[in-house]
DNA sequence: CAGAATCCTGTGAGATACTG
DNA sequence: CAGTATCTCACAGGATTCTG
């Protein structure tokens, strides 16, 4: 009774399909989420309503400046709504707007793959450091390759 | 006032489901495909074979470097297999590996969620720069423009 | 053809200090 | 509390040259 999750059913986005149209726009992908804070911010806002300091605190090793700067440029793409409550002290809250729901829906499928895929890549790179060292360790081959 | 999040009426990947464990790794996620390039070669290899030359021709904008660099970090993590053909005039090929292309398939909703919405941040963008360039002209609140 | 080795630059992002 | 304003630097990534 699964809901085709897409990607594990390997239904909807076959990789023929993807790559006819689709692929060459890695540009706008990157341009909206590939700097260093702009999937932590969307990620942890969630479907909640948080405040500046809030996102502070929950998103670890962020800094003031950089912080104000995603949120900016996420407003800026639609992707989150500021909303400023005229108090004192000041009050600014933060939520992702309908179209960053579906931004943090879409984005779900790979942050996932990467979660469950984390050790299988460093067994990867174990090997592949290990290769290159053997390689390394050898200039004149195992055997008989110095021909 | 609540949140109607309409993606998770019917997705399997919820909101809430995705940022309670898995959102922290947005770090990793950008490690595997953040850089400039690493998204346009998975995405260009697909299920596909294809040489050096090709990528590069392919990859539009891309430097010989770059497309060394970023083939030797996705062969690292075990995204994509190089094959070196031994003849002359050196003839390599690259693929992605069963890995890579579950890979490709998590991407693919990022990408074409990307596509799809891309004008519609366009328009967020240039409300957004208009409400910035009016709160700007009206340094003393509105009515009171000084031409 | 498929890289490796260098050199060089722009800018993403951290640290710090100030403010309504 | 929620920012803005600078200063600074590391490093991603481009251009160029050399090679098996």
């Amino acid at each position: 009774m699964e809901k085709t999750t897409d990607v594990e059913a390997g239904a909807c986005y076959t990789v023929e399909a993807l790559v006819e149209g689709d692929a060459c726009r890695a540009r706008e992908v990157l341009d909206l989420v590939g700097d260093k804070w702009s999937l932590y911010v969307v990620s942890h806002l969630g479907s909640e309503t948080k405040r500046f300091t809030e996102l502070k605190r929950g998103i670890d090793g962020i800094s003031q400046r950089m912080l104000t700067v995603t949120l900016r440029a996420l407003e800026r793409d639609g992707i989150l709504i500021r909303t400023v409550h005229e108090v004192m002290p000041p009050h600014v809250t933060y939520a992702l707007t309908p179209l960053g729901v579906t931004l943090l829906a879409a984005a779900a499928p790979l942050i996932r793959w990467t979660n469950q895929n984390l050790d299988q890549m460093d067994k990867a790179r174990a090997d592949f450091d290990a290769r290159a060292a053997a390689r390394d360790a050898t200039p004149t081959g195992p055997g008989a390759i110095g021909r």
